[in-house]
DNA sequence: TGACGTGTCCTACCAGAGTAGTAGACTGCC
DNA sequence: GGCAGTCTACTACTCTGGTAGGACACGTCA
């Protein structure tokens, strides 16, 4: 049921890195923070078990070494998070987040041209539906 | 520059509620904020005070009664968290965010009728700039 | 066989958000 | 003059996120 999956920052950068690789070991994770973030082999550790508990992630165990994978749906966590966002600042408003979105940003002109065709193709879903 | 101003969920409704009567004492936030999220005066109060130590808000003094008017603008606020969020879950890219957020949302015939011309007049500022 | 490296687990600590109680100052009314 | 109500200031406590140290287990290799 959507989820009031809000994570935050450390969780987050974690949980791309699962979705990417789709499954990591603490020293994975560990290597690929690194460069933006270097952190302690124990902290990464210490979080993964949070979040576990929280049930954000899994993991299985391969000889000794604990294997994390995903739980949640990058989807899932990326909809509740901007849905929560627009309530929160907008009241729910997306037309006005869009707005901020296009005023906040320096927009190209590709960007423009593929969001103008993503209006096209859902003003065609529209359409169709009824 | 922008600021970091990231606001917690309390702190975000009460500077709408500072944002919407442009200033306020406690015990009007607190009556505003009453029908959802009933809290105790002291609460308010508080909190208030919390930020305006993290340089959020200010007060005069009315008498005996503080009043509350807002330091930051709506305008910044919104921006860097919106912008916050898209960095951090779509790695800065704005496409992917309206992707989201047309996609996770009911979006209305006449609120793609609005975006297509907020699209169109950000288009022509392009042009205009060259 | 024992030192070393690598890994997990447990524990601790700090900061910030959120919540509220209590004390003390002041106002106003009977 | 004293009591009720209102307001601020101070204090405190709980949760969660973030960070990491230390103890302990185990495999390996000189």
């Amino acid at each position: 049921m959507s989820g009031k999956a809000s994570l935050a920052e450390l969780q987050l950068a974690i949980m791309h890195v699962l979705w990417d690789r789709e499954q990591s070991t603490v020293n994975e994770v560990r290597d690929e923070l690194a460069p933006h973030r270097p952190l302690a082999y124990t902290t990464v550790g210490t979080m993964l078990a949070k979040m576990e508990a929280a049930g954000y992630v899994t993991h299985d165990t391969d000889g000794r070494v604990n294997v994390y994978r995903p739980l949640l749906r990058r989807e899932d966590v990326s909809r509740s998070m901007v849905t929560d966002l627009v309530d929160r600042l907008f009241q729910g408003d997306v037309t006005e987040m869009m707005c901020q979105l296009l005023d906040g940003h320096d927009v190209t002109r590709d960007e423009l041209a593929s969001l103008k065709k993503l209006i096209r193709s859902k003003e065609k879903e529209l359409r169709d539906v009824e």
